[in-house]
RNA sequence: GGGGGCGUGGCGGAAUUGGCAUACGCAUCGGUCUUAAAAACCGAGGCCGCAAGGAUUGUGGGUUCGAGUCCCACCGCCCCCACCA
């Protein structure tokens, strides 16, 4: 650069230690409640404080962080808060280790994150920082728990639940991620055990309903969120238990779920469940019980892992009792089998083997018959059997189940009707069974009510007594919180359950002496709320008031990891609907645009992993190039929502263009006039072209912002970079225009001072003059009419060919283009016959000549 | 088995409604500066060909003046759920 005057070297450590001093001491980014300006909601899934941050974090908050920063500038009052989901086993696991207390490892670890965010440059409101195992939070999530009891939405109840044996508690289903526990991957054992649910599943056909209405979601979130509530149409049929004389109907109904009533016809034989009481009660004390009990303590023995996958052998005994088919009036044998499941639809099954592969596989093994009441038209069997109503073939010689696709066969009225799912033949049923009352429509769902205890110290107690007399009494509101004892030796193995100074209680119903739960709630109670409270974090009457809610919520831009798309993203959309029927609020989905960050891996695509050596901190990155070349790279290598392998060149590039940047901006800066006003019209030559590239640039720029992408968003300002610089080697100091460079060196801090912003207020400050934080400026404004320019090059294509260029003028009219095309053009169309010409006004014009 | 998504240079990736494929960056190779190196700056190619030129978005077909983009089939990859009746 041919400039004499001086640029000052870019000194990343003392410029990021110097403007996160002066953020911090005036409180510049702190959310006013009482703004006129519209709000927006930024929000970062919020870190559990196992340790420092790690490059995950960084890029989560990176994200967030641009997007709040910019949002600011757009004119909005942003509120950007951050805390901590420091309840959790890690905790309690270190403390147990390091013979230590859980709070004060969680403490400690969360003062270290904090100085890593403050040393990262992100923009939060840290006045509103709180932790979730802060007494003051948690207070109010036992608030939540004993409105939920009040409402009949919390509940005790005994089942065969996932106990993991090395976190030593139990699990939600949620957390059984591949029949492993989602922390330990330890294979968890079912035990019959009484503990505590939130009933989600009121909830189910609402948290599917209301995704449709979530058009900020990415898809599959969205898709994976229905997989999980797993809702099924279909109906309860009744079938009569028959006498143990193996004849004789009894009063006594057995129901199944069914969602292809359609087959009923071809049902061969009933299935229960191993863990089935109804199955244990047939077999007792007959000659089946033996062979009964022996299948079901295999069952359990055998993982929730190995009993899963239709790959394993199917086993089963006959329990000796027959129910009867309410459509053939005939008596079929009831089975006891290892892959029905206790808990979905209503624990027991009509065997179709024609039609279901499982069936058919355990029919074949045991030789129950196969009759097949179903065929597509082309099939033998539908010419042999299409108007036959009696069932004459009784079992077939197929190698597996046919596709339950296509028209009923021998199955009396309803010969001849498509059958299917939805099908007709499938509503004639229901309403056949309907009508004489031994069958009805019905919905299933396969979500399950949230098992939320743990048998774990570092949690948020369930705030509840049990009373020998008085049974299970909430802790009055006026006795929260319960709190939980900090000084338990832990390292000596106490738990809550031993701890007497906790548990001994009186009962507040009778008085008499009785005993506190000592059960914890599951972390996910915790941080399905945290953005409410972040409204209003220090209400010391209520969670929050209802005004501060109305206010902030719902978030703008929620920002986190793709794995938490089922566990607490759909746990937070419950807590708000319930809260919302409790009035606390008005708000029916709390997310309403929600970015799914990819991961963070290694240069060889491996996930990061202390026990794999191959983590990269952040403080290698900050340290020799700072935060805000961290933030640029990070936001440049790849689109947010996908993974990318870590690449230190990567880094290394996006020093150099901070570092060209800091140059162009210096050098622009010192060429400028910031008394002239900038006058468009008056510009020519090179300043005119840059003119039209900041505004082309520019608003790029901006729509890749809008859209989040910021890998281009950047990208636009580097090519606008690039020619700045360029503008300022070719261009003589004396030729250049002083207005222009002003506007162009403001314009590129603003644009990128949501990704770099300590170099963008230094430079803003002391480049170009201004005081104030830039935070307060607007975003810069851009003509699409300026980014146009007088001269455009089209393509002219022959056939769809490109076959030349032509220079013509922006305003150039069809017939123009046509002329000038096919004069570009003229030695390629001799002796041709043009037949058609297609001009696309300022891209290119095809001529389809043979 | 059910659901969601993806295939573009050596690499990360770009390409509003179908309209110049490979922007931007990394790596590579030249050059300037330097005693030298680094940094910085300027430039080049990207597959085939010495070249003019041609080919090219996983494969094959279709629609269209024109397809990375839309439709059909196939191949390959990733993610989620799953003995859910």
């Amino acid at each position: 650069m041919a400039d004499e005057k001086i640029i000052p070297a870019y000194d990343a450590e003392a410029i990021e230690t110097k403007w996160q001093k002066i953020w911090e001491d005036e409180h510049t980014f702190k959310a006013r409640d009482d703004s006129s300006r519209p709000k927006k909601y930024v929000l970062e899934m919020f870190p559990y404080p196992s340790g420092d941050l790690h490059m995950g974090h960084a890029r989560n908050y990176s994200i967030g962080d641009a997007m709040a920063r910019q949002a600011r500038m757009r004119g909005f009052e942003v509120l950007h808060p951050m805390g901590y989901d420091a309840f959790g086993l890690p905790a309690e696991n270190a403390a147990i280790k390091h013979n230590t207390q859980a709070g004060a490892w969680t403490h400690r670890n969360m003062a270290q994150a904090t100085a890593t965010m403050k040393r990262m440059g992100f923009s939060y409101d840290y006045d509103r920082m709180f932790a979730t195992c802060d007494s003051e939070y948690y207070k109010w999530g036992q608030w939540a728990f004993l409105k939920m009891w009040e409402k009949g939405l919390a509940y005790r109840a005994t089942s065969p639940v996932n106990w993991c044996p090395s976190c030593n508690t139990v699990l939600a289903n949620e957390q059984v991620v591949d029949g492993k526990c989602w922390r330990c991957h330890s294979v968890p054992e079912k035990r019959e055990l009484s503990q505590w649910y939130l009933k989600i599943t009121d909830y189910a056909q609402e948290l599917l309903d209301d995704l449709d209405q979530l058009t900020g979601w990415p898809e599959n979130v969205k898709a994976q969120q229905r997989n999980w509530i797993g809702r099924s149409e279909g109906a309860e049929i009744d079938f009569a238990l028959v006498a143990e004389d193996g004849v004789t109907p009894t009063d006594r109904l057995i129901t199944v779920f069914t969602t292809r009533p359609d087959t009923l016809y071809g049902t061969s034989f009933f299935l229960l469940p191993p863990e089935s009481a109804l199955a244990a009660e047939l077999v007792a004390g007959t000659e089946y019980e033996p062979a009964f009990l022996e299948l079901k303590k295999s069952v359990e023995h055998v993982s929730s892992v190995d009993r899963q996958g239709s790959e394993r052998e199917k086993h089963g005994v006959f329990s000796g009792r027959y129910v009867v088919n309410p459509l053939t009036g005939k008596p079929m044998p009831i089975w006891i089998a290892d892959y029905i499941l206790l808990d979905y639809g209503t624990g027991a099954v009509m065997g179709v083997p024609c039609g279901d592969q499982r069936d058919f596989e355990f029919a074949r093994k045991y030789g129950l018959p196969i009759p097949p009441i179903i065929a597509e038209k082309d099939d033998p069997l539908y010419e042999q059997l299409k108007d036959e109503t009696e069932l004459k073939v009784t079992d077939v010689d197929w190698d597996r189940a046919m596709a339950a696709e296509g028209y009923l066969i021998q199955s009396g009225p309803f010969t001849g009707m498509l059958g299917g799912k939805h099908s007709p033949a499938v509503d004639a049923i229901i309403d056949y069974l309907g009508e004489r009352g031994i069958g009805r429509k019905t919905v299933q769902f396969r979500l399950r009510d949230w098992l939320i205890s743990r048998q774990r110290y570092w949690g948020n107690p369930i705030p509840m007594i049990h009373c020998d007399c008085c049974g299970d009494v909430p802790v009055p509101y006026d006795q929260l919180p319960v709190l939980l004892p900090e000084n338990l030796d832990l390292g000596a193995g106490e738990t809550l359950a031993e701890y007497a100074p906790f548990y001994e209680t009186t009962c507040p119903v009778c008085g008499k002496p009785a005993k506190r739960i000592t059960d914890t709630m599951d972390t996910f109670t915790c941080s399905s709320w945290y953005y409410l409270r972040y409204c209003d974090p220090h209400n010391d009457q209520e969670p929050f008031s209802k005004a501060a809610v109305d206010h902030w919520m719902g978030v703008d831009n929620y920002i986190g990891g793709i794995e938490h798309a089922i566990l607490h993203l759909l746990y937070s959309r419950f807590w708000t609907k319930v809260m919302r029927d409790l009035g606390m609020i008005d708000l029916d989905e709390p997310f309403i645009n929600l970015l799914c960050q990819g991961m963070v891996k290694d240069a060889n695509g491996d996930t990061m992993s202390k026990s794999k050596g191959n983590v990269v901190p952040p403080s290698s990155v900050i340290e020799p190039y700072g935060a805000d070349t961290m933030r640029l790279a990070i936001l440049f290598i790849a689109p947010s929502e996908k993974d990318f392998n870590w690449d230190e060149e990567v880094v290394a590039g996006a020093n150099r263009f901070i570092k060209r940047a800091w140059r162009t901006v210096w050098g622009l800066a010192n060429s400028a006039d910031s008394s002239a006003d900038l006058n468009p019209a008056k510009l020519s030559g090179a300043s005119a072209d840059l003119w039209r590239r900041l505004n082309e640039m520019g608003i790029k720029c901006t729509a890749d912002f809008d859209r989040y992408q910021f890998n281009t968003s950047i990208s636009a300002v580097m090519e606008l970079v690039n020619d700045a610089s360029k503008y300022l080697v070719d261009t003589p100091e004396d030729q250049r225009d002083g207005a222009l460079c002003a506007r162009v060196a403001h314009d590129i801090v603003a644009m990128l001072s949501p990704i770099c912003p300590h170099w963008a207020e230094e430079l803003f400050h002391e480049a170009l003059g201004f005081t104030g934080s830039i935070y307060d400026e607007p975003w810069p404004e851009f003509d699409p009419e300026q980014a146009k320019s007088s001269m455009v090059e089209i393509v002219v294509q022959i056939k769809g060919k490109v076959r030349g260029r032509a220079m013509v003028p922006a305003d150039a009219t069809n017939a123009e283009l046509e002329e000038a095309a096919k004069a570009a053009a003229a030695n390629q169309l001799v002796g041709k016959d043009i037949k058609k010409v297609i001009v696309v006004p300022g891209r290119l014009v095809n001529i389809v000549a043979i």
